[in-house]
DNA sequence: ATGTAC
């Protein structure tokens, strides 16, 4: 067990920390941060789970922490690692998380601030009576065909959803895997599972989960900007969810099988929370099956929830066209071929907290914003700034950068530094609309339990993880 | 994140 007291961070660059291997660790550690954030991520047991996940077996490279690392559930959260799937590597699903394929997406509107602005009230009304939030069921898209439907959400995602005429073809070219991955296996999903989320297609969650609208206030890669069709002022509407109940549940399951069928492959870890077994096992297919169900939950959840936006958006402001610019997980586990000391390997890159980042040119991008690299959607803590971000060339940690703000302050510490109705009369002042469920969801989201995320965008660009394409500022929050 | 514990 590496124990935080021992461990000792050493400057690679400004932006970059190595952890030593020592121990059990099988790879060093590598710590994405700057000098403002360094003390944020040392003063919770990040650094430890880090230290932890490098002695996973079949690890390659390093064990990396995203500059909004926080602590978590075995991995951190803003935790990469990735196994070799052909010498051993396992998969764990502590580095996917509890909320399997959370992620964004971001809608486009030809709309500007001043446009909009007069019917902003009625925007803000109109999503809050169809954008069914808080926790428990209920979710816009009821499944006529029951379990046997569900599954097909399973199996096809977004794409079952837009075969359905839940969106538009466009939209599918604009999603990660093209709104479903391949691998579901609805077979893995437990009874429990499925009947949690049949009643949630379609639903934000709680939590930090929210729906926003936004406007571009800045703008610092005006030719990726272009690609990505955004321009200072313009509207947009950031989606973040994920796969609710069923992603729990699924976890929850399979969690358990396989902290009970590790000794068979003579695995041990130094966290129970990192139960893990090879890719490459029956037990290790059985939740990539699974996972990768969840996954396509997720997808079709903000697909459902795309929906009920452009259907209040064209009734609030008689105009259409919220085009999709991205949609992109982060929490997710995927099979991939990286080089590693010059070969090419098979790699089950995890991926908690941290966002896929692929560089210009590269095959699985969208042609069109294919010359910019992979939109990166940066969701910001509740009232202040998310960003657009685009993936670079070199890249490093397998192609991953950050995913949002990182807590800083737990649920219950942010509770006692202010009321849901004191945070609500800051943001309405700050001019931000609020739709919210519960004062008390509202006050765990307080802007100053997260990181400052200019700070955790600007490390991830000084260290190369990926650059600065556009900031938004948010109008109105749709607040789960 | 989560029918915030089965």
């Amino acid at each position: 067990m590496v124990t935080a007291a021992t461990l000792t961070l050493v400057e690679e660059t400004p932006y970059r920390w190595r952890l030593d291997r020592r121990g059990a660790m099988r790879v060093p550690g590598i710590v994405f941060a700057t000098q403002r954030l360094l003390p944020e991520l040392v003063g919770d047991r990040s650094l430890e789970q880090v230290a932890n996940v490098a002695t996973l077996p079949g690890i390659v490279v390093a064990s990396y922490a995203m500059p909004d690392v926080h602590w978590g559930y075995g991995f951190p959260i803003g935790g990469v690692a990735a196994t070799d799937v052909d010498d051993g590597g396992v998969v764990s699903p502590g580095g996917v998380g509890f909320d399997i394929s959370c992620g964004v997406r971001l809608l486009v509107s030809p709309l500007l601030r001043h446009e909009l602005r007069p019917h902003l009230a009625d925007l803000m009304d109109a999503l809050s009576r169809r954008i069914p939030r808080g926790p428990g069921p209920g979710g816009v898209w009821h499944l006529s065909g029951g379990l046997r439907e569900l599954e097909e959400v399973l199996r096809g995602g977004a794409r079952y959803a837009v075969e359905r005429g839940h969106g538009v073809p466009r939209d599918l070219s604009r999603c990660e895997d093209q709104g479903a991955v391949d691998e579901a296996n609805p077979a893995q999903v437990s009874v429990r599972a499925l009947q949690r989320g049949l009643g949630q297609v379609g639903s934000l969650g709680s939590g930090n989960h929210f729906l926003e609208v936004q406007a571009v206030d800045a703008v610092f890669d005006e030719a990726a900007a272009d690609i990505f069709g955004l321009r200072i002022d313009q509207v947009g509407v950031m989606i973040h969810c994920g796969s609710r109940g069923l992603g729990h549940q699924i976890c929850s399951d399979q969690v358990r099988v396989m902290a009970a069928s590790m000794w068979r492959y003579g695995i041990s870890v130094p966290d129970p929370q990192l139960a893990c077994v090879p890719v490459r096992s029956p037990e290790g297919a059985a939740y990539l099956g699974a996972m990768a169900a969840a996954a396509n939950y997720g997808r079709a959840n903000r697909q459902l929830l795309t929906e009920a936006t452009r259907e209040a958006f064209g009734l609030a402001t008689g105009t259409s066209g919220l085009d999709l610019l991205y949609d992109v997980s982060h929490n997710l586990a995927k099979l991939e071929r990286h080089p590693v000391d010059g070969t090419e390997r098979v790699l089950c890159v995890h991926r908690k907290g941290a966002t896929r980042a692929l560089p210009p040119l590269h095959p699985e991008l969208p042609p069109d914003l294919a010359r910019a690299g992979q939109p990166v959607l940066v969701p910001g803590s509740m009232g202040t700034a998310s960003y657009v971000l685009a993936g670079t060339r070199d890249g490093a940690a397998f192609h991953s950068t950050c995913h949002g703000a990182g807590r800083v302050m737990s649920r219950h510490a942010a509770l006692r530094a202010i009321t849901g109705r004191e945070l609500r009369q800051e943001l309405e002042s700050a001019g931000i609309a609020v739709r919210g469920t519960t004062q008390r969801g509202l006050a765990e989201e307080a802007p100053f339990a997260y990181k400052d995320v200019d700070e955790v965008v600007g490390c991830c660009e000084l260290a190369g993880l990926a650059r600065r394409v556009a900031r938004l500022r948010p109008l109105g929050v749709v607040k789960g």
